[in-house]
RNA sequence: GGGGGGAUGUCCGAGUGGUUAAAGGAGACGGGCUGUAAACCCGUUGGCUCUGCCUACGCAGGUUCGAAUCCUGCUCCCCCCA
């Protein structure tokens, strides 16, 4: 990959835009004479505590410039986490606690690292560099103007419709910008939302007299849902520490209309149009396993899925769980729901109506049976949940 | 500083004195069908010691036989003018 054309091709794949046109390989054939490994900066914002597939498709670009040798600079976003992006939102974001961004910022630099080399891998926190005089500030905010900062989509959208739009999200754009300055980016990566906001970063590297750089924008990954971008706050995300039957399932539940796109963004293969999708997702849901718990675990959650949800047999890593009778020995099925999963006895008690609750496999009917029918028995809620073992206990009451 | 608008269940959003636990939609959940897909159909969606009781329509009082709906005060939010 010595020719810096072909390096340049070869990282752009699945990329949407790469900006300016043709800067990549100029940069690539640059760096190359000065001897220097590019500096490719990623922004993150840790206002969500876990890295979900969607961004490791980012994370997974990065892996690519560092295997060409060049040095990953990973910014958390301690300080700009307390601005809030507006970016694609329709509005305000909700403040997250400095405890709350420090724990997140913690959690997302150990999977971070699950997906990149540490070697060439240089975190950083802008708070290193936010945490600035007022006079500073001022200095980086009268590098740019108020229409630049309205012009953008989501925000003219905002005040056209009369919605709030803070001054402080106005600034986010700005001080996301400077961290380009501050680490001297020559790349900056970012999903298709970040469009805005990695120009902007330009401009500040301009006004500072520096080299601007390539911004570079990915696709970003659809949900379970097959709808909506995957989202912490969403809710149809795939965590990358998620236990194998869970990434197995989750990607099993994805609409078929979505499988194309995730072969593509997370395998980097296109779909495999002689089997049908049932089997295509199958494979890539193995694949994806394999990916974040090693080898072999894929084919374990494969057939562990597949006696479970095809064969319908009882699973077999049922979690335990204690309960105690009343006294008379008998227990009150919906109490015991409610606090086997942590819902209401209410609800519980709608789910045995509905015929969601199931003992050994079979419908539960009546809302008290004895502790000896129960002991030892496994218990499901709905098709999709854990299952427990229940197990008696000589606690007075069942939780 | 002045004027106007608003705060309803997970979300959006009806409702302006009386069967209102609160229309409708979304989402979610459960069931059926299936490939745990989609589509489709059915049901559920505040809590509980459940043929009943309790709690709920920003907060606190008040009027009334009866209030989410009327009155008073407060808090918060938005818009416009200056």
């Amino acid at each position: 990959m010595g020719d810096p054309t072909a390096a340049a091709s070869w990282l752009e794949r699945n990329v949407v835009e790469c900006l300016p046109k043709g800067g990549l390989a100029l940069l690539l054939s640059t760096v190359a004479k000065e001897g220097r490994p590019l500096r490719v900066k990623l922004g993150i914002d840790p206002t969500a505590p876990d890295i979900h597939l969607g961004f490791s498709v980012v994370l997974g670009k990065l892996r690519e410039f560092q295997e060409l040798g060049h040095t990953v600079v990973l910014i958390i976003g301690d300080w700009t986490a307390k601005v809030g992006d507006p970016s694609g939102r329709s509005g305000s974001r909700p403040q997250l606690s400095s405890e709350e961004i420090e724990a997140n910022a913690e959690t997302f630099a150990a999977q971070a690292k699950l997906v990149l080399l540490e070697e060439q891998l240089e975190i950083r926190r802008n708070g290193e560099w936010l945490d600035m005089p007022l006079e500073k500030l001022f200095e980086i905010l009268r590098t740019t103007t108020v229409a630049q900062v309205t012009d953008r989509d989501d925000i003219s959208k905002r005040l056209k419709e009369g919605s709030p739009v803070s001054v402080l999200e106005l600034l986010y754009p700005i001080l996301q910008g400077y961290d380009s300055v501050a680490v001297s980016a020559d790349v900056e990566l970012g999903g298709t939302d970040q469009h805005f906001n990695l120009l902007l970063g330009r401009d500040l590297q301009r006004a500072f007299g520096q080299p601007e750089q390539i911004a570079m924008e990915l696709p970003i990954l659809t949900g379970t849902d097959g709808v909506k971008k995957m989202s912490k706050s969403i809710g149809n995300y795939i965590g990358v520490t998620e236990s194998p039957a869970e990434i197995y399932g989750k990607t099993m539940s994805i609409p078929d209309t979505a499988l194309e796109e995730w072969c593509r963004l997370l395998l980097d293969v296109s779909l495999d149009g002689s089997i049908g999708p049932r089997d295509a997702k199958r494979a890539l849901a193995s694949a994806l396993v394999e990916r974040f718990h090693g080898e072999g675990t894929g084919i374990a959650a494969q057939a562990d899925f597949d006696s479970r949800f095809i064969e319908n047999e009882l699973p077999t890593d049922a979690t335990a769980f204690e309960f105690a009778g009343d006294g008379e020995g008998m227990v009150h099925v919906p109490a015991l729901v409610a606090a086997a999963y942590g819902v209401s006895r209410s609800e519980a008690r709608r789910n045995i109506e509905e015929g969601a609750i199931r003992l050994n496999g079979e419908r539960m009917e009546g809302l008290d049976h004895s502790a000896e029918t129960l002991a030892g028995g496994v218990l499901q809620r709905g098709k999709k949940r854990d299952a427990r073992l229940l197990v008696l206990g000589n606690s007075s009451q069942s939780a």
